[in-house]
DNA sequence: CTCCACACGTGATTC
DNA sequence: TGAATCACGTGTGGA
């Protein structure tokens, strides 16, 4: 009850842990405050005051520009049907993952078809890939279609816009 | 030097002062805690240095997707309306047809520009005249646009299908 | 029993 | 002069 800490040696310890974990919070303080824009206050209380406030901002927008990006993605794709690549396996696929950090953003290529008498035009704008074009003319040459013209044009930094021209075989 | 604190009736009036300091601070910690996910100790510290490192991760993803949108949001396709050539044809429409096999596709040309950074992109599909190419090309090039690649198919009896790939010169 | 983290009261400093 | 903030040393309680 009385005397509590005794032996001096380790008085001083205590002293000094003490001194080195609050020097710890100080540099985190500093640390903390460094990084949240437009601080006025220096105050401990308004740093955790206002990192709170930009903590919640952050996630806010990003919540919004997730959003945004969702929406454009599957905006985009409306021209004709899901690109179907052969050797892939069907799956229900209704998991309900939620989000993690960082979600693949996955772009689905545009396809248009049209077609005139004996010709068949087929335009993709897609992801630049290697090897997508070898894919594509196989996957169009499988059908009853003998490729009469193609081109592939870079656009961008990573995509491709191909354009066959195509005659049914019959 | 000597007494500091001078009357009695203020002195605990401090010391209730420090106390509310330290509630309003312990209850930032607590809603800052609670704002950041995964957290395993809840040492102020740990608070802290887990608080700065999500800041951190925050503003990197929100960067990312704010690029990620921007070429999104530049990336979307624009279908241009009906664009009408400088060709001066009044059209003696309607009257005497002549005995067409099907019903007549749509003339007007078919004009869809995408942009993505520098680069548009310009894809015509018309009917086939002499020098419709030439006409097209000197008409981008007279904009702020230098040609990178163009394509020129020709698809079914009398329709031509024209891309385009350009940059804009600034 | 020894660490570790916390809250407390207190003196000093600043505006 | 107050009011407000800070760092310090210390006691205490939980792993």
């Amino acid at each position: 009850m009385a005397a509590a800490t005794r032996s001096p040696s380790h008085a001083q310890d205590h002293i000094l842990a003490e001194r080195k974990r609050r020097e710890k919070l100080s540099q985190r303080f500093i640390a903390l405050s460094s990084i949240v824009p437009g601080l006025k206050k220096m105050d401990k209380a308004s740093v955790l005051g206002d990192a709170i406030k930009y903590v919640k901002h952050l996630q806010e927008k990003i919540k919004q520009l997730e959003e945004q990006t969702k929406k454009r993605t599957v905006e985009s794709v409306v021209l004709v049907k899901r690109y179907h690549l052969p050797a892939d396996d069907d799956s229900n696929s209704s998991s309900n993952d939620d989000d993690d950090s960082k979600s693949n953003v996955e772009k689905a290529p545009e396809i248009e078809a049209r077609a005139s008498e004996r010709d068949v035009m087929i335009r993709i704008h897609c992801e630049k890939q290697p090897g997508v074009l070898a894919k594509v003319l196989t996957e169009v040459e499988s059908l009853h279609l003998s490729i009469v013209n193609s081109s592939v044009m870079p656009f961008g930094n990573s995509t491709l816009d191909i354009t066959i021209v195509a005659q049914v075989t019959n």
